[in-house]
Formats: C-alpha cells, structure tokens, sequence
DNA sequence: TTGAAAGCGCTAACAG
DNA sequence: CTGTTAGCGCTTTCAA
C-alpha cells in the first residue's frame, strides 16, 4: 500500500493521508468525498467530514489547481486603485468573489499599457478568470487574452469578448432632460480622454439627447479626467451662450466647480454643473454636485458573476453587453436657467 | 530515461520537460537555469533561456509552489475597500508587491470580525505571508496567524507580532501646535471607534500635546469614524469654551463641517476644525480641510517591504515597529482664535 | 461505491 | 556542472 508511505502526522498541516488514515479509508475517497460528495456513500462521507473537521485538515488549494487548473482564483485588473470610480468597483467584484468561495487578485496599472501587460502575464497562469477594468490594451489583445482565459472587460465593447457596461446613454439623457426642465438652452460637454470609449459614448448621447430637446450643445476637451483637467477646462467656457455644463466625470466636474469660483462665477445661480459618476466625494465638495450615478459597486459585481458563469461553463455573452441602469442625483450644483447669463 | 515518457510539444502551454527536450538537457537543468541560475553553466543557461522564449514556456508557479510553498502571492486583508484611507494603502503595497514580482490577493472584509476570520482561512494555504490593515481579530488570534505565516499588522502594535504605523503621537502634537499659535486655548477631541488602538494613541498623544501647550482639552465620543458620526458630534460642542475641534479623522472633521454649516456656526471664523489622514477628498470640502496628513502609500509599501524581508529570512522587527512621520496640510478650515467666541 | 496507481509541472537531494 | 530519482497533495482513470 502505497498510502502507508506518506508522511506521517507531524507537526505540519494535514494531508488527505492523514484523514484517510485517520479514517481507516483510500485517500482517493476523502478526495472524492470533499471535490465530488456525491460519488461516495453518504455515511462514509459524513465520517470523512467529521474526521478533517476534527484533525482540521482543509483542502490544499495549490495541490488540487495542478491537476484540474481550477485555482479558485480571479483577477482583477484595474488602471488605478486610487481613483475613487474604482473603489467601488472593487469591492463589488470582491463581494462576489468571496461569495462564491473566490479569491481574487487585484492588480494596479497606473494607467500603463505595459504594467497592464505586465499584470496579465503575471496572473495569467494562477488565475481562472480576469476582469479588467478600463482595459488600456488593444482590442486583439484582449482577444488574445480572452483565448486564454475566460474574460470579463468593463466598460468597454470589444468583439467577441464580453464585458458589462454602464448605461451611458440612459444617464446622460437624463442629464439633459433635467437641464432642459430647468430651462437651458446651451449646454457645453467638457470632454475626458480623447482614446476613451466611454467618452465618446457619452459625448454622443449627450449630444442626441440635447438636440432631440432643442437644447445646444457643443464639446471641448479633451482634458485628462481629473480636477486639473477640468479647472484647465474653465476659461474655454466663457463668453459663449452655456448656462450648464456638463463633464466626462465627476473629477472632472470637481475642477470645473473650482475654476469657475476662482473666477468668480457662482454656481449654481450663474452656471449648473453635472458631473457622471457619483464618486465619493461628490456630495463633499461645495456646492454637492449634481450628478449622473453609475452603478460602480453593481458594475464590479456583474462583471464577476458574468466570468463565474463562464468558470461553470455558461456560453461566453460576447454579444449584447449587459447596460447596467444609472441614476440622476440632484444636489447643489443645478439650478433653473439664469434670466441674465454672465459668463 | 522517465522524461522521454513525458507529454510531448501538444496544444497546451510548454513545459519545462518541452524544453529540456529542445535543448537536450535534462528536466532539472532547465529547472535550475530559471529557479537557481548561479548553479548552472552561464552559456547552458542563456541556450535554455533563448529556446525557453522561442517555444514560448513560462515556469507555472502554481507548480512551483507546490513542492517550494513559495507562491510568490501575498494577502491583503482590509476591513473596506471604499475607505478612502485604504485606497492609497492599497496602492502602495500593490506597488511594493509588483515590484517585487509578487502578486497580491485583496480581501475586504466590511470591518466584520467573521469575514475576516474567513478571508485569512481562506487565502492562508495560498499566500506567503499577510498584511492585516486595522485588524478586528485579537491578539492572541493574530499570534495564531502569525506562527503560521509571515505577517505585518498596520497601525496596530500587537506583541510578537511585526508591525508599522502611523506616527500618530507627532501628527496630532502638529495639530496642537499649530491650533496653539492660532491662539486657540482649549479644543474638543470628537473620538472614533472605542477599541481602536489609534484613536486611543491619538487622544492620549492631542492630550499630553494640548497640555504642554497650556490648552485645555476635552474628549467627545466615541462616534462611528463617518460623515454622519462627526454631524452626530456637533451638539454636544457648543456651550463650551471650544473653539477649535481636533477628531479622530477626515470624515468625522468632514461630518462636523456639515453640521457646523447647519446650525449657522462659520469655520473657521467661529471654530477651527482639524482632521487626520488627508483623505481623498479633504480638499474637495468646504473650507477645505485643514488635516495631519499620514503617509498612507507609504504605509501600505512599508508594510508589505517589511513582510518581503521576512519571507526573504529577515528576522522578525517584533518590538518598536516603525513609525512613519505625519505631515500638517493647512488649509481653510482653521483660523486665530476669535476674539468672541459664540457656540 | 471504493481502492490502487499514475500523474499534474516543478524542485531538491544525491550521485556522478 | 549535470543527470537521475523521488516526491509536493491532490485528482482521476481503471479495476475490483
């Protein structure tokens, strides 16, 4: 017997030789009794349980991903972990993660393309899965990553890969139409990056939205997508027609709230703000900013249940993303179309 | 010869054994010429190395590991990922780990004792060593831990076990200061958490700095370390002789600037406010806040190079764990004393 | 339903 | 310096 060879119980953690032992059983049963219950006599299962329950003997999850590949870990990959849009999204994805028994690897590419190469390949051969969050790297890539691996991307549609997307549209026609019932007219979009999907998405909905309103609009940017980007954004905006801005997100809109009363502009009487988001953060500046609410923590969840289905062997949904629904937050930074602009 | 037996150039990823073939060398040559390239002859080396890139193979660490232990993987377990305090940790021990090709596992534990009980279970057989940020479990829990794995605890002095911190003594001494030559001669500590360690550390260290300084000091609390806590707060501050409020960090001064703005007292015309950390979003609020800055990336590097040098053999730095220095961010939240004061 | 045996890909003695 | 030989702890055929 082969079994009889194996280490015996010293000090370090057990081993299914030692419940098997312990059990008076194979050790291919204690095996089978934990990865497959159902192939092996109910009572003889239970004992088998009790036994490691006793000896506290847990499931070597290195051991068992060498022979089967399933290291019950995913990875997540994100641009940057201190941009407040993401904080949410990583706990989404971890709550879900951990739910299901998950444990998920979380990388930071400082917005680098090679470090998001460099993240990958790092993860690749130890996790099940990834999602990637505002991938930098190119659509065949991607593809050639989703080869590998079963693939989430958030926020982005890539053919043939799946991802799980915020309902940009939706929101930003909900932020015109509550400019329009305010009474605007003039509307200016202060762009983020110029390479971003999620930008242009917006920037076009915006547009169709507000035109479809009989509001105006028009676009400037691009500006990086922080609160310098957005003060930078400000002496653009005088001497038009705009009584309302609205920005790429809600860094953005920060900055724009920040210049515009350097400048001595006050809003909301003379200019409303929208920002896009609802970061933390966004209800502690002053005025709280209005904004359009993504769903970030639901973002983060979807997109490691969607990945899980695929883990369980669901067909891959590369084709309709699912759009997950935002929602308009009134605050301070909107108000009814100045009778006199100013700016 | 057993290695001839060996899978051969199929579908799947390459293995060591494909490589040896190439190169008509045996298994462990090739495992030697990447895990220990001192003991293999340099031109035997780089032949393995160039077929290793041309064929593409990439050593598998989940077999590494399993004879080594070594999973080149660390566990960072915090108790909520949308804190904005842990962003910037986060980040610094992402960075720290992936500059030393070490790959980190996330686990939020929503400042729950269980989840985090579960989550240090559940990566334990996996990562080489832990980082615990504000740990909930006790003392003698973490020892347990401990004995099992390399570990760093942040901001939280446990006996036998490694940890650094915050220089909480000096950043509030900074603050006292500070507020001293404002002319302020008494303030109101607003605690947070009852059991926390740094709270205590932080009011014991405001105390013994206030009175040196010839200020009297007050504790109010404990509050939740929230928005809401700090508003909760504001009732309990007048009618004293305050006129400058220290508490317990950035979302409680956060949640006192809001409920000051509610019932109409001006900071920091009327009442200076201090917080602690400079969060994100500190410069966001209005005033901005004036706060002792704590090297937060810093923290979160320290914490994991600190656990690196043990998993490197370091011994354990047990006893004084290192205490990283603060920094007073000034900004409009505090102001001379006023001449009459008025809550 | 259970046991025996053969690996998963890599490392680590031990010889040579 | 290099090859040979055992495993690491678990899963998985294949028989019984």
């Amino acid at each position: 017997m082969a079994s009889e060879q194996r280490r015996s119980g010293d000090g370090s953690t057990p081993t299914i030789y030692d419940v098997a032992r312990e059990c008076g059983v194979a050790p291919s049963t204690v095996s089978r009794a934990f990865s497959r219950p159902g192939r092996v006599n109910a009572v003889t299962a239970e004992r088998i349980r009790q036994t490691a329950a006793r000896i506290g003997y847990r499931t070597n999850p290195i051991a068992r991903a060498l022979p089967t590949g399933r290291t019950s870990m995913i990875g997540l990959v994100v641009p940057d972990v201190t941009n407040p849009v993401y904080f949410e999204v990583i706990r989404g994805a971890e709550a879900a993660a951990a739910e299901a028994s998950f444990t998920m690897l979380l990388a930071d590419t400082q917005e680098q393309m090679r470090l998001e190469h460099e993240a990958i390949e790092r993860q690749m051969s130890v996790v099940e899965g990834f999602v990637l969050g505002t991938s930098r790297i190119s659509d065949s890539a991607l593809r050639k990553v989703a080869k590998q691996r079963p693939l989430v991307v958030l926020n982005r549609p890539v053919a043939d890969v799946p991802s799980v997307a915020i309902d940009n549209a939706h929101g930003m026609r909900q932020a015109a139409e509550h400019l329009g019932a305010l009474g605007h007219r003039a509307i200016t979009y202060v762009a983020g990056p110029e390479a971003s999907w999620a930008d242009g998405m917006r920037w076009r909905s915006l547009r169709e939205a507000a035109l479809e309103l009989n509001m105006r609009v028009r676009r400037l940017g691009p500006y990086p997508p922080t609160v310098p980007g957005g003060m930078a954004a400000v002496p653009s905006l005088r001497g038009g027609a705009t009584t309302a801005v609205v920005t790429y997100n809600d860094l953005l809109a920060i900055g724009v709230l920040r210049g515009l009363q350097r400048i001595g502009v006050r809003v909301p009487d003379e200019m409303s703000v929208v920002g896009f988001d609802n970061i933390f953060g966004a209800d502690l500046c002053s005025p709280a900013l209005t904004t359009v609410a993504a769903p970030l923590r639901a973002l983060g969840t979807a997109a490691v249940r969607e990945l899980l289905a695929q883990l369980r062997g669901a067909p891959a949904r590369t084709g309709n993303s699912p759009f997950l629904p935002t929602r308009l937050v009134v605050r301070e930074s909107t108000a009814p179309r100045p009778v006199r602009r100013r700016v």
